[in-house]
DNA sequence: TGCAATGCCTCGAACCCCGAGGTACGGTAG
DNA sequence: CTACCGTACCTCGGGGTTCGAGGCATTGCA
C-alpha cells in the first residue's frame, strides 16, 4: 500500500486502448509501438516491451488484430494491423474511455452535489 | 484478455482520488462514500465496499486521513477527514490524472505524426 | 573485438480491483 | 415475534494487468 515507485498507476487497460488506436492509423510492430507511445505522450505513458507484446498477441488470439512478417534491412518485424474486430473494440474501449474521464473530471472539477448537468 | 463482465478497468488509482476528492469537499463515512461515488457520476464509476474499506485503511495508515468515531440514530459511524498530507496527495494524484487524460485524449482525437498510409 | 541499438520473447513478482461472505443492529411488514 | 431489508463495518481469495529483469539473435559502428 505504500511505495509507489513506479508510474502512478494511473492506468488500466490504457495500453490496449493505446495499442489498438496506433494501429488503427498505421501499421506497426511491437519494438516501433514502445517508442511511438513513449514519444507521442511525451513521456507521460512509458510502457515496456513486457507489457507490449503480451497485449498484442492477446489481440491476435481474439482475432483483434493480424499480423504478416516483414523483412527490413535483414531484420524479421512482425507488422500488426487491425481487423473489423479490432475496429469496433477500439470504438467501445474509446467511448468507454472518454464517459470515465469525463465523469472523473467532474468530480474534480465541478463541487456539490450532482445538479444535473446533461 | 476475455470475458470482461465488470466495469472495463480502465482504472487504476481511481478509487483513490475519487475518495480523497470527496473527503476534501465533506466529512463522509466508508458507506456513504460507496453511494457517492456512484451516484454523482451516474454510475459510471461503480466501487463497492471491498475497494473502498481498504482504501480508507491504506490512507489513513498513510496519514493521509484521519478518522473519528461518531454515534447517529443509535448507529456506528466512522467519518473520515483528510489531513495536509492527504490534501498534497490528492494534489499530486489530481495532476497526474489530468496529465494522462490530455495525452490520451489527444492521442485519441489528433492523429499527428506520419500521418496517410494512404 | 566490443558495445550499442534493433527486434523478438517470457517469467515471476507486485499490484489493484472485485465479489462473496461475515458480523451486527434498527426499523418495518406480516 | 419473527423475517427481512437497509444500514454500517470488515476481510478474504481470486483474477486480471502491469512491471522489471532477463534471455536470444542480428546489424552497425568504433
Amino acid at each position: 500500500m505504500a511505495a509507489r515507485e513506479t508510474n502512478p498507476n494511473f492506468m488500466n487497460g490504457v495500453p490496449e486502448l493505446l495499442i489498438l488506436r496506433l494501429l488503427q492509423q498505421e501499421e506497426m510492430y511491437g519494438y516501433e509501438i514502445v517508442h511511438a507511445i513513449r514519444s507521442r505522450t511525451e513521456a507521460v505513458v512509458a510502457v515496456g516491451e513486457g507489457v507490449v507484446y503480451p497485449v498484442l498477441h492477446g489481440l491476435e488470439r481474439d482475432g483483434a488484430l493480424r499480423s504478416r512478417r516483414k523483412n527490413v534491412n535483414g531484420r524479421s518485424r512482425i507488422y500488426y494491423s487491425v481487423t473489423a474486430a479490432g475496429s469496433r473494440r477500439l470504438a467501445d474501449l474509446s467511448e468507454a474511455w472518454s464517459n470515465l474521464a469525463a465523469a472523473i473530471q467532474k468530480m474534480l472539477k465541478g463541487g456539490r452535489h450532482g445538479e444535473a448537468i446533461q
